[in-house]
DNA sequence: TCTGGGGTCCTCACCCTC
DNA sequence: TCTGGAGGGTGAGGACCC
């Protein structure tokens, strides 16, 4: 019996690019790209207008800068983003308690598990209920793709886009994905696209014509008999809505190659503080220690060591990866440093128990491990910095945002070798004002930080569901300008009132 | 030209035990 | 006593995803 196509796949449009768009109205229609801005940023999502020059994720921002010039470049706000999340799944979940979350932006819904479809009519509008309530409630545009399974819901979700909606009939199936690339499947990227196409298979149809013995002997037998399921349109993988963590790691890529061990020593000292108030925060502890290493050639190693029980002691995971670093060379220099814990456990009483008795010892640990450097910085960890220019608003302010652009002094995009985050006492500063940011001033009302820079921040004073507002400049310690959270992008009981007119 | 961050899963090698 | 294979644990690396 032919499955009915009842699993939905939610695909937000350009999620994080249309996040800003709707909440800066001067953006809307314009190309947007959010990523990072150092000078080794890549692109986490483009807008649609972008995409038109050739910008897409994961390339280079240098690289988007020379495709498209006048853009808006801006560095993600991970908190709004989250928020807006959090208002799709709960729309989701409206329709069943089966939602499988994959990111902030896409997720799998089975609608037959809540009961609010069963069959294509059913499930047809309330893909199209879906989307308009999406719409109402954020204002964003989303593409659905329903369908019998996981891969072809999620297939028929990249067909629709952007701001669409496909049903893919069950019996269809392989007339539909024969002729698509190899590279449409999940699990197929760069390395096995160009294994497959030196095989002379470029297409899901050559694919399962090639078979599965044939697959296995060339991509392994885990991912060969996979890719021949999903050639044929099979897969049974269940809609899970929860998911345990296996890991919990950060990392962080430098401006500028480390040389100096000593700093490299206290950066993974740091990252390892990061990853033990990660795991914390998930309410875990875990058995397995990773330091990871990206050196100055991009070669990547990772070193590995397994504790006798699991731990989220700061001091256990500092020493550990303290340790693991010792074991690498790092002469030539390293660009990417990370830390990371595996094999995670639930909380016990005696873990407790351990943590408590090491606390005084390790915040003594801690204390001293505060120590400053001389080399690179770490990617921006904070949300709001941005650098947004050259989108050739009518008042002129604009201008192509060339990558000395307006960036907040300080700003991630130009820390200076040396402005890591050290410790110690720092000197007085002016306030500063991260591009992207939300203010409100107490006189034109809320807005967000365009550029700063010689002693003025330039602010564009509207807010979502406004018309595109006016540029103002001030004094970065105006009195009367403050930093303010993101407004709702929909729903702000203050949308409507009049923008201040010029004067 | 230049390649982020946070994950998951798979494969392979090696060692050890049975 | 020696040998070989199976199987688990560990460590490292690669590929992929969003």
């Amino acid at each position: 019996m032919r499955a009915a196509p009842t699993i939905l796949h939610l695909d937000m449009d350009a999620f994080y690019a249309s996040v800003e768009q709707a909440s800066k109205p001067s953006l809307r229609g314009k190309a947007v790209i959010v990523g990072g801005l150092g000078p080794r940023g890549v692109v986490a999502t483009a807008s649609y207008e972008a995409r038109r020059f050739g910008v897409h994720s994961a390339m280079p921002m240098a690289q988007a800068r020379r495709l498209c010039p006048n853009g808006a470049y801006l560095i993600p706000r991970f908190s709004l983003y989250r928020a807006v999340s959090d208002v799709v799944m709960a729309l989701l979940r409206q329709l069943s308690p089966l939602v499988e979350p994959l990111s902030l932006d896409e997720a799998f819904v089975d609608l037959e598990a809540g009961g609010t479809a069963f069959d294509a009519e059913s499930a047809l509008e309330t893909g199209q209920r879906l989307r308009g309530d999406i719409l109402a409630a954020t204002g964003l545009s989303a593409s659905v793709g329903l369908a019998g399974s996981k891969m072809l819901a999620k297939v028929a979700s990249e067909e629709a886009k952007p701001d669409g909606l496909l049903l893919i009939e069950p019996g269809t199936e392989r007339a539909l994905l024969a002729p698509m690339s190899v590279r449409t499947l999940p699990g197929v990227g760069p390395a096995t696209g160009e294994h497959l196409r030196r095989a002379g298979i470029t297409t899901v149809g050559e694919l399962a014509e090639a078979g599965e013995d044939e697959l296995v002997r060339m991509v392994g037998r885990a991912h060969g008999v996979g890719l021949y399921r999903m050639a044929l349109g099979l897969d049974d993988r269940a809609v899970v809505a929860e998911r345990d963590a296996k890991s919990v790691s950060v990392e962080d890529t430098f401006d500028v190659d480390l040389h100096d061990r000593v700093r490299i020593r206290n950066e993974v000292q740091r990252l390892a503080d990061r990853c033990v108030h990660r795991l914390r925060d998930s309410g875990h502890s875990g058995r397995t220690i990773v330091l990871k290493v990206r050196r100055y050639d991009f070669s990547t190693l990772t070193r590995s060591e397994t504790l006798r029980g699991p731990t989220d002691d700061p001091a256990v995971v500092r020493e550990a990866a303290a340790r693991l670093l010792e074991a690498v060379d790092t002469t030539g220099g390293v660009r990417l440093l990370g830390v990371g814990v595996t094999g995670l456990a639930d909380y016990t009483q005696e873990d407790l128990f351990a943590q408590s008795m090491a606390a005084e010892a390790a915040a003594e640990a801690a204390a001293e491990a505060a120590s400053g450097g001389a080399e690179g910085s770490p990617a921006a960890e904070q949300d709001g910095a941005a650098e947004a220019g050259g989108t050739g608003g009518a008042d002129g302010s604009g201008g192509p945002a060339a990558p000395t652009g307006p960036t907040a002094p300080g700003g991630p995009a130009e820390a200076p070798e040396g402005t890591g985050p050290a410790g110690g006492a720092e000197p007085a500063r002016e306030r500063r004002w991260s591009a992207g940011s939300d203010v409100r001033h107490a006189v034109y009302g809320p807005g967000w930080v365009q550029g700063s820079g010689v002693g003025r921040v330039t602010v564009r004073f509207e807010r979502p569901g406004s018309p595109p507002g006016r540029v103002r400049t001030f004094r970065v310690d105006d009195p009367e300008l403050e930093p303010s959270d993101p407004l709702p992008l929909v729903g702000d009981p203050a949308v409507g009132e009049a923008v201040p007119e010029e004067g």
